[in-house]
RNA sequence: GUGACCGUAGCUCAUCGGGUAGAGCACCGGAUUGUGGCUCCGGAGGUGGUGGGUUCGAGACCCAUCGGUCACCCCA
């Protein structure tokens, strides 16, 4: 029989690194919280419609991207390529709109993209979403908490924040339409992919990776002239909230953001550490979406991180959870002596429930079982044999120092090993 | 979706179209009948991703396919 396999760029999370995944993600949910953030959590599935109308029609995310597929009562749903359009619906179905909310979120995401370093098929996000604060002072708070993220991580002096305001709705058409006009000229020397956005999606040609296209918008308009005032006060407010706070960025007046419902403020955190996926987080301002997906006028604002790319720039910084020692490693040896092992190991349990505490099964020689301890990373072996069952006593082998072995009774266990857990 | 490179033991990799495909690490056992690590000795582990082709002969050459990596594209 063919051996089955995960789907391509849907790996498995090994052993060897969800202790890694585990302390991450406790930082940042200790984080958020601390900053008020409650979390909600949406369901992976969502009507196809959902994400057309927010993330939009013509974005690549929607026309080649989704998982999409009809379910059994013949409707279509996809697999959410993203956080935002879920959060927006469950907040107008669930009625959390009506006052300021700050919500989080945690769970996987799907895209069927070739996979390469930095992305997968489904991929881990975290993401924060504020809804009914219209003024910037949110837009702030929400960079700040993850400033502030990259300084506990430590990887501050390798990511950059770049930022940009794009505008209400009607700035940004008359922007559009504008650059259209200046690019018409140049049709022929614009890179394939930006002749087809001309006719779909303007924008995005400002961000193209292409040489020939960055060097003909040097001479384009630019976005920040066609500003509304409004967009224009905000943004000069937002970044006097982070100069107040000593966050540092880049006004990248190329930053336009793939997704249709940004306006005003819009930002990423990128790291050049991780070769070409180097945004690990980003988001921005999205005041129409929440009245667009059927809700009452509501402004929002929000960002999302890519775990695995976090992961990433943590590991090539060489930057490593700590480990959870093993205190303890049961060794029983002869049918006496594994009955006491495994009553006095359980017991001990009970006494030092925040230790680890590992337990030799499956027998085995007495060598067999003491390797085991070794390999287990333990500092003490306790050892029940005949001997020390029939005594009702533990022998303790320190397996990480010279100490030497000491025999106690077995009653005395557990304060004779938290006395040594405070001197070892 | 496009391109380049790569698939040999659990892992990292050798093997220049010719003999029974090797090494290090990991694993198991022994030296040491109740004492781990270090050392020494031994052992197990492979239909060379899969399928076809060329050849007297293919792990190696050719084609296809599947998978991986990186980049394009896109984005977290």
């Amino acid at each position: 029989m063919k051996t089955l396999q995960a789907i391509r760029g849907m790996p498995d999370i090994l052993p060897h690194d969800t202790g890694t995944w585990q302390w991450l993600e406790q930082r940042i949910r200790s984080l958020v919280q601390s900053y008020g953030y409650h979390e909600i959590r949406m369901p992976i599935l969502e009507p196809t419609a959902l994400f057309a109308r927010s993330i939009g029609e013509v974005t690549d995310i929607v026309e080649k991207e989704m998982y999409t597929f009809e379910d059994r009562n013949g409707d279509s749903l996809t697999l959410r390529p993203e956080g935002t359009a879920g959060c927006v619906r469950a907040a107008i179905q669930n009625n959390l709109i009506a006052s300021p909310q700050r919500l989080w979120y945690q769970g996987s995401m799907f895209r069927h993209e070739r996979p390469q370093k930095g992305r997968l098929r489904q991929f881990q996000q975290i993401g924060l979403e504020v809804f009914g604060v219209a003024t910037p002072d949110a837009d702030a708070e929400l960079i700040a908490l993850s400033a502030r993220l990259w300084h506990e991580l430590g990887v501050s002096d390798v990511v950059e924040l770049q930022l940009n305001s794009i505008g209400s709705a009607e700035a940004r058409l008359a922007y559009k339409t504008a650059l259209v006009d200046y690019l018409r000229a140049y049709t022929a020397d614009l890179d394939e992919d930006s002749q087809r956005r001309l006719g779909t999606n303007p924008l995005r040609i400002l961000d193209s990776k292409n040489a020939r296209t960055q060097e003909l918008l040097e001479r384009a308009p630019n976005l920040h002239d066609f500003l509304d005032v409004e967009s224009r006060e905000d943004f000069a407010a937002l970044t006097g909230y982070l100069d107040s706070v000593g966050v540092a960025y880049r006004v990248n007046p190329r930053l336009v953001r793939g997704l249709d419902y940004y306006n005003k403020t819009v930002f990423e955190w990128v790291t050049t550490e991780l070769g070409a996926q180097g945004t690990i987080c980003a988001g921005g301002r999205y005041d129409g979406l929440v009245q667009q997906l059927g809700g009452k006028a509501t402004p929002g604002v929000g960002f999302a991180m890519g775990l695995e790319r976090v992961l990433l720039l943590l590991a090539a910084r060489g930057i490593e959870a700590p480990e959870a020692n093993t205190l303890a490693f049961g060794v029983g040896v002869g049918e006496q002596g594994e009955r006491a092992c495994f009553a006095g190991v359980e017991s001990l349990r009970y006494t030092m429930p925040h230790a680890v505490i590992q337990m030799n099964s499956g027998g085995g020689s007495f060598k067999t079982q003491l390797k085991r301890a070794d390999k287990s990373g333990a500092k003490v072996a306790l050892i029940w044999g005949e001997t020390e069952a029939e005594n009702n006593t533990v022998t303790l082998k320190f397996l990480r120092s010279d100490r030497p072995q000491v025999t106690i009774a077995a009653s005395l266990l557990p304060q004779e090993l938290e006395r040594i857990c405070n001197t070892m």
